[in-house]
DNA sequence: GGAGTTCGCATACC
DNA sequence: ACAGGTATGCGAACTCC
């Protein structure tokens, strides 16, 4: 049979000590099947080049390799001869076919100790990822597959699945059918009574997808929505669960939190019943791999944590403070969650119940708009990456930056590097930082008239610009190559060079940063999501290539390409201010890859005519944009010195938008009330230029302070807790606070947001943390502390470029008893 | 026991 | 362990007399 088909969701099993590799997707009429692929499991051997002339030896020598593990006997298949590159040179190298993939690092230790080899490697590259690379059967692209259903034999127990077919495929092509597909969602979310994992019952589940709504429940039956399903206990409740899932046959499954939280909360409450959770559409259970998280996966089905999509990914996009689902759902399409109060489980009317399930059906539904809004770019990200949709919602930049690499080497016939071991890990790690970018300290100041330059992507640009890589590094200066400015290194002045010869990593990157401008473009004149989310992929991709070159697990590591990017950004950032400063320009701050700058007497017209110089004079695919003019801007002092502060500033654009940075305002770990009131006193100055006024608001507020006016939802401090209670060295306000939560018995967990206030006392101690009280304690609020290390550290050096101290000012009205 | 200083920690900027 | 370095500023903990 042949047939048009769109892989989904990856697996591999072993038959009779063999890797098959199993495909679950969509045909064109929309069907779930699955395609089973054969696959030859192989690694790299790179030959010393004194050897390379005895390569067929070598080759002899390796076939007689065998591994015996786990009752699986092993060995080399077979061989062949390639010239292939590696880092960027010509090498003899043979490709060694072996019986399972598993087995590879075993047979390739083993014959490590030949003295012919230079190096082994790709033994330890997944198998998915390898099968994706050397098959070019990528997720979410089209397919032609021609094949064989199987039925009745041995094989097809390997590949049970409830799926109506499963075709062994003999041939998969790439189809001329193009675009993507509409995926099956189906979001869920649980409900507990207990929010340790597994301690507590789990009170209700609720499901949500097209045209389907669900909350499965044990414990009210009379008087619920339509929409609630009771059963007679939790056992029968979460077979409910897996029932209502097989019928709705999702693509996708999707929770929020769920990796950490409601499958494994799910599979625990099951094993207790001894139950099977048996998700997987061969009626398997749910696998959680071990990790810093661990990882539900489901056979056939792809479970998405969108909580872990967003913070390793789409989080750069949002400006939420936190990552709650509340938040993040808010900030994307407008829409909360239901209030619910917690501390009325224990005493349940018949309304609370009602409420209770709508408010747990409402966190489905917003999961469910959440992950249809997202969706475009996990679709985008897997198409580009090319990995498995499981892997891509969950790596971090650094792999995806990896596997991007990896999936695209056959393009320059290179081999992969190896990752590194844990030896060299802790050797990177232990080298030092190297120079970062360079930060101008402003001028305290009322600035009018401004314009901000700043580099596009300027650290990509200058990679590509200047070959940088671990593979063109070069010892020596050569005819054409690329010299670093002179640097700092490891306490060494020195340069260093690279290639001529475009690197493939280079090469790649430049390919990024033009596909990035093209569908930029595309999506300016074509306003849809998939653009966007493409063009939006692209740049995380450039961007986080940076970070990649200095980051200590990367296959292509490069500390010395990492340090030499960032000697270009001084020298670009320091030369360019220098450029702007001679043409007459008040330059004001610069950060990186930005420059601001007073226009004084000049005209904008003269301002663009200075950004087209500057470019026409920058090398390689360098570029200097105009990031706005702005009408005033505010550069306040450090609070211990009089200097400038770097990284604090606030500017008005033509539009009367403000654009605040670093200022109390955007940390939330001050008070709202401080926030607040620095936001308007900041609005105040800059659109109206009245400090005057601004410093009523100033006054009214305290004044409200002392009466004991202020609501206390105003002046919650909150802190993430960062670390386990007992790591922490030095007690902090938010760790008293976690220690408080914790006696009274209240749920703690690392990585959480605590809430707290500081109150009167009467064992008032000497540290502030001897003052902590939490959300519901009702004590009065500590009117001194609120004054004098909220609000006043908030404004005072935004008055001080004014010349007015309001320290004095504050303390003569109280003698005045003004206040 | 108070003043001055250093250090740990969280958060922001790019 | 899961991109990098630069920077501010609080509060606790230390040092010193």
């Amino acid at each position: 049979m042949k047939f048009e088909f769109i892989p989904i969701d990856f697996d591999y099993f072993d038959f009779e000590g063999k890797n098959y590799i199993r495909l679950i997707g969509r045909t064109e009429k929309g069907e779930k099947i699955c395609v089973i692929d054969n696959y030859e499991p192989n690694f790299w051997i790179i030959l010393k080049k004194e050897y390379e002339k005895n390569v067929e030896k070598v080759c002899e020598k390796i076939k007689k390799t065998v591994s015996e593990k786990a009752s699986r006997l092993s060995g080399v298949l077979r061989t062949e001869i390639c010239n292939k590159k590696f880092l960027g040179k010509e090498v003899v190298a043979i490709q060694v076919f072996v019986t399972n993939h598993k087995d590879a690092h075993d047979i390739a230790s083993k014959i490590g100790d030949m003295k012919e080899i230079e190096f082994r490697r790709e033994y330890d590259i997944p198998i998915l990822t390898k099968y994706i690379k050397e098959k070019k059967v990528e997720p979410l692209r089209w397919y032609t597959v021609d094949g064989n259903a199987i039925s009745s034999n041995e094989f097809s127990k390997m590949s049970n699945t409830d799926l109506k077919i499963c075709v062994y495929a003999s041939k998969i092509e790439k189809s001329k059918k193009e675009g993507g597909f509409k995926p099956k969602i189906l979001a869920y979310d649980i409900e507990v009574d207990d929010t340790e994992i597994g301690k507590g019952n789990i009170l209700m589940v609720s499901l949500y997808g097209d045209n389907f709504r669900k909350c499965l429940t044990w414990k009210k039956c009379e008087n619920s929505q339509d929409y609630v399903d009771c059963f007679e206990n939790q056992a029968k409740m979460i077979e409910g669960f897996v029932k209502y899932v097989k019928e709705y046959d999702p693509d996708v499954l999707t929770g929020y939190f769920s990796d950490g939280f409601d499958l494994p909360y799910l599979k625990s409450i099951a094993k207790k019943n001894r139950l099977k959770l048996n998700l997987g559409i061969d009626d398997s259970e749910p696998i959680f791999s071990r990790g810093r998280i661990s990882s539900g996966k489901i056979f056939g089905i792809v479970h998405i944590d969108l909580y872990r999509f967003i913070d390793a990914v789409f989080s750069q996009y949002l400006q939420s403070e936190t990552l709650s689902l509340n938040e993040v759902a808010g900030e994307l399409f407008g829409e909360k969650k239901e209030n619910f109060d917690f501390e009325k489980l224990n005493s349940m009317k018949d309304s609370d119940w009602r409420d209770f399930f709508s408010y747990c059906l409402q966190d489905s539904r917003i999961t469910y708009m959440l992950a249809e809004k997202i969706w475009p770019d996990i679709f985008e990200f897997t198409r580009i990456i090319k990995e498995p949709i499981f892997d891509v919602t969950r790596d971090r930049m650094s792999s995806h930056v990896e596997n991007f690499i990896i999936h695209n080497l056959d393009r320059f016939n290179e081999i992969a590097e190896k990752r590194p071991v844990y030896d060299e890990i802790e050797q990177r790690k232990s080298l030092g930082k190297y120079e970062g970018a360079f930060v101008l300290q402003p001028i305290p100041g009322f600035y009018e008239n401004l314009a901000v330059f700043d580099f596009t992507s300027m650290h990509a640009s200058i990679i590509v610009s200047f070959n940088l890589s671990k593979s063109t590094l070069v010892d020596k200066k050569e005819k054409g190559s690329f010299q670093t400015p002179e640097f700092e290194f490891d306490g060494e002045k020195k340069f260093f060079y690279f290639s001529k010869e475009k690197g493939f990593t280079p090469k790649l990157l430049e390919e990024v940063v033009g596909l990035r401008k093209k569908y930029k473009k595309e999506y300016n004149e074509n306003k849809n999501p998939l653009l966007k989310a493409r063009s939006n992929a692209y740049k995380l991709l450039a961007n986080a290539s940076y970070g990649y070159l200095g980051f200590f697990g990367a296959r292509y590591y490069s500390r010395e390409a990492a340090a030499s990017t960032l000697a270009f950004v001084r020298d670009f950032a320091s030369r360019t201010i220098e450029k702007i400063r001679n043409e007459g320009y008040g330059i004001i701050f610069s950060d990186t890859d930005s420059i601001g700058f007073e226009l004084k007497n000049k005209t904008k017209n003269q301002v663009l005519e200075l950004l087209k110089k500057i470019n026409s004079e920058l090398p390689g695919i360098m570029e200097l944009d105009l990031e706005d003019f702005y009408r005033r801007g505010l550069f306040v002092s450090k609070r211990t010195t009089k200097e400038g502060a770097k990284k604090k500033y606030a500017l008005l654009d033509e539009n009367n938008k403000l654009k605040i940075r670093g200022f109390e305002t955007v940390r939330r770990d001050w008070c709202k009330l401080a926030r607040d009131l620095q936001n308007e006193i900041l609005k105040k100055i800059l659109e109206d230029g009245d400090e005057k006024r601004a410093f009523e608001l100033l006054k009214v507020a305290i004044s409200k302070l002392k009466n004991r006016k202020i609501n206390i939802r105003d002046l919650m401090i909150r802190t993430q807790l960062r670390r386990e209670i007992s790591q922490y060295l030095s007690e902090g306000p938010h760790v008293a606070a976690a220690k408080k939560m914790k006696e009274k018995e209240i749920p703690v967990s690392q990585g959480m947001l605590i809430e707290y206030f500081i109150g009167e006392s009467k064992s008032k101690g000497k540290r502030i943390g001897d003052r902590v009280f939490l959300p519901n304690e009702k004590v009065n609020y500590d009117v001194d502390y609120y004054l004098n290390n909220q609000i006043i550290p908030a404004v005072e050096n935004i008055f001080e470029v004014f010349g007015i101290n309001i320290k004095n000012i504050i303390e003569g009205e109280e003698q005045r008893k003004l206040f």
